[in-house]
DNA sequence: ACCGTAGTACTACAGATGGAGTGGTGTCAA
DNA sequence: TTGACACCACTCCATCTGTAGTACTACGGT
């Protein structure tokens, strides 16, 4: 077992990138080691088995699909209003969508998940911890709205997503925009 | 090719029941053949390869997601309130939840439409026929809400069926219940 | 400056699995 | 008799996994 934790890295990230591309089908030592271009057989030597790949690429999506630092410093500037929360749904459905390839993933390993239970356990905690951390977040900053308000948002935009990355050209984009206003109007009390 | 209508049909159900248990990755003709318990090779007389198994698999999972006449009739009845609808959300979540397999089965042909633009194409077009078709149905039976509020519950209540298969832990059965109930109230008008 | 050791990269292979697809034979009904 | 289908068998093939063995590099000791 190999310890290198940048190549670690760098072989979930190419990992996330099979999955999403071909599937779970897809998804072997070899292919991921094509992926990242480093010989064959480099993938076994860092993961003992198919199951601890697939929930240590759990961990890493989790990873890099939390908003940097000045994302979250800017979303802190500004009035609490309503239109302030559409403008955080837009940031959040164009920032999830455009790790495109780790949402994809994600919903391979949420599939993989009702196979798996360890891997529903840590996708599980993961995404309580999201939920809750969202909530958390809302609360605090006094934007309007409870933790309802945010459960909701959160089923809706999730669907949005899978949408607009699964089946495009069932919304138009200028649909999905219509949706999140809408979504937000409904759903966000007004102050 | 075969044409026998029957066992067509029966192949393309236990292949739903084969994509939920154990996903893209686990569906061959071979194994459709084992869950049908018919001789091997019988799958790969019916379908000519993979790809058209699996646009099949998607037409015949809407045959079967549509509500029985009963239910639509039953669905008419009674005044058109908000209470109504919610009342029609928890009939769907429990009927779509019920054919847990057919739910998950879509799901994994959602995640290889990303791939394959003729199985897109057929998704597409049936599951828009599907949204028309709600919203057509609560316009027309005089229910509280717009083609919007059709549309809102329609992706906040596919989220929820999505954790309810995929993370149970995540929201518990009374949680579930709880949002659909808070779904309708905030998002389908009052009268 | 030399050597030994540890950790890692790379290579190769053993071993095994399982699936696709096709062609042939028997049966039944029109 | 013919056509359609169920059943069966067989060939070919494409990988994948997991590991064992070799080479390289860095580092610390002497």
């Amino acid at each position: 077992m190999r310890r290198n934790p940048e190549r670690r890295s760098a072989l979930l990230d190419c990992a996330i990138d099979v999955l999403a591309r071909d599937g779970a089908r897809g998804l072997t030592f070899r292919a991921v080691d094509v992926e990242a271009e480093v010989p064959t057989g480099t993938t076994s030597n860092y993961f003992p088995n198919r199951a601890a790949l697939l929930t240590q690429i759990g961990g890493r999506i989790y990873e890099r699909l939390q908003p940097d630092p000045a994302t979250i410093a800017k979303s802190l500037e500004g009035p609490r209003t309503r239109a302030r929360v559409e403008a955080l749904m837009y940031e959040l459905v164009d920032r999830v969508s455009a790790f495109r390839t780790g949402y994809l993933a994600l919903l391979e390993l949420r599939l993989e998940a009702t196979r798996r239970p360890d891997l529903r356990e840590v996708l599980t905690t993961r995404i309580r911890a999201d939920v809750d951390a969202n909530i958390d977040y809302h609360l605090k900053s006094g934007l309007p709205g409870d933790a309802t308000t945010v459960k909701l948002l959160f089923l809706a935009m999730n669907w949005l997503i899978v949408e607009r990355l699964t089946l495009p050209d069932l919304f138009g984009e200028d649909e999905i925009h219509d949706l999140v206003a809408a979504a937000v109007e409904r759903i966000v009390p007004n102050q």
